[in-house]
DNA sequence: GTAATTTTTAACCCCGTGTTAACTGTCAGC
DNA sequence: GCTGACAGTTAACACGGGGTTAAAAATTAC
């Protein structure tokens, strides 16, 4: 019924949570390192994370902020020790929605994913680069607070430059991102960036598309 | 900056929380039993309410179970004595959204009330989108305040369309809100969207179901 | 069992969108 | 200045998603 996504790197600790939830009829994947664990929270539509707060290769606050960052909205239960108890409040601010103190029980972890999977995080899923916003809740994108029209794939185009915002994207991620592993015989990508700035740039005096040359686009507030 | 309610009838405990809420910037109204609290949680707009299990003249949890008949979803944070833990399931599924286990640490209580405030409770039992109402009690529809006639089908879409408000909800959800995992065959989902909309918009001057394409639909209000 | 309602299927149309390809412009290097 | 690579621009066309309609099938009500 559920799906969550345990990330822990106490493999005992995550053998035993899993078995648990299953009994409850919880799916739940697990990653055992924070870079692997923000990799399938990206990829994959769960409907709580447990995240760990001690992680190896990326610790979990991090992960949160990351994921926020990028406009994921899941709602996130905290994992801490006992002695971190500060660290629960910059938790709550790096926009965890949730928090259990290890050892916890489990029936209690079980009530808690229910809440939490009932409703939506109280993060707002907003995309921000200078004055444009897109709003992945309610698919809409603005600049200047005025509403712009976006076609499919330009939405899509714009999606992936604003999650990696402020940095490059290469075509080929931008083509990937679109057709999957079966891009088009011509190049049609180029017409698309044309009909993306001809919507977000063209109206407006400063243009937030840039060309890398060779490399690709990126969105910058900048020159 | 907050504002919260406080049902106890513990008049030690009242002033102690009152008073160190007061210190976070949180406003803090005290009812001293159940039915002086349910009155004011329903003259006011408070962000959370915090609800002690035993009370004089109607206990927390039929507070809790009034307010959500009534369709009031505001937050409701629990306040619980160790013993009884068993009342913590029953709490959530009457439609408590947290609870603290007495003696409960002050900076804690901060914590939950702000990550509460954040969110709406899940456990609305009257669905709104602007003058449209569904009654989840008495399973009726009605905008403008005259009663719409809607099929099972068409019901079940709008009342997933509803609880998802403002966010886009995706043709994928809609079909297996209705269908689970057994799809037709062709896409009869368009056609019911169509008598949805026939049902809903057709017979009134603003549109609220609004198709955003290639990623499904969503109510709407403005424009 | 029949009538009424609801759901599914199928066929149709239309407009928005994506694709393609050809053209223009710019810059680098010879 | 010529040429070739690369990015931007434009228009023609085909496709398909979504809206609409009607009729068949299934379900429910009487």
């Amino acid at each position: 019924m559920f799906h969550v996504l345990l990330i822990e790197d106490d493999l005992d600790l995550a053998e035993t949570v899993i078995d648990y939830l299953s009994l409850e009829n919880i799916e739940c994947d697990h990653a055992s390192n924070g870079v692997m664990g923000l990799q399938l929270s990206q990829e994959n539509e769960y409907d709580v994370l447990l995240l760990d707060l001690n992680l190896p290769r990326m610790d979990g606050l991090t992960v949160c902020e990351k994921l926020r960052k990028q406009g994921y909205d899941i709602p996130i239960l905290m994992l801490t020790a006992r002695d971190q108890i500060s660290d629960k409040i910059t938790g709550f601010n790096t926009g965890t929605d949730d928090y259990l103190v290890k050892p916890f029980d489990l029936d209690e972890l079980v009530v808690r994913i229910r809440a939490l999977a009932r409703r939506r995080s109280g993060q707002v899923q907003r995309l921000q680069c200078d004055d444009l916003i897109m709003d992945l809740q309610t698919k809409t994108v603005s600049r200047q607070g005025q509403l712009l029209k976006l076609s499919p794939t330009s939405w899509q185009l714009l999606e992936v430059l604003m999650r990696a915002y402020p940095e490059v994207v290469t075509k080929q991620k931008l083509e990937t991102a679109i057709w999957g592993d079966m891009p088009p015989d011509s190049d049609s990508l180029k017409v698309h960036m044309f009909h993306l700035r001809k919507a977000v740039d063209a109206p407006f005096d400063k243009s937030l598309i840039h060309t890398i040359p060779s490399h690709g686009f990126a969105l910058r507030n900048e020159t």
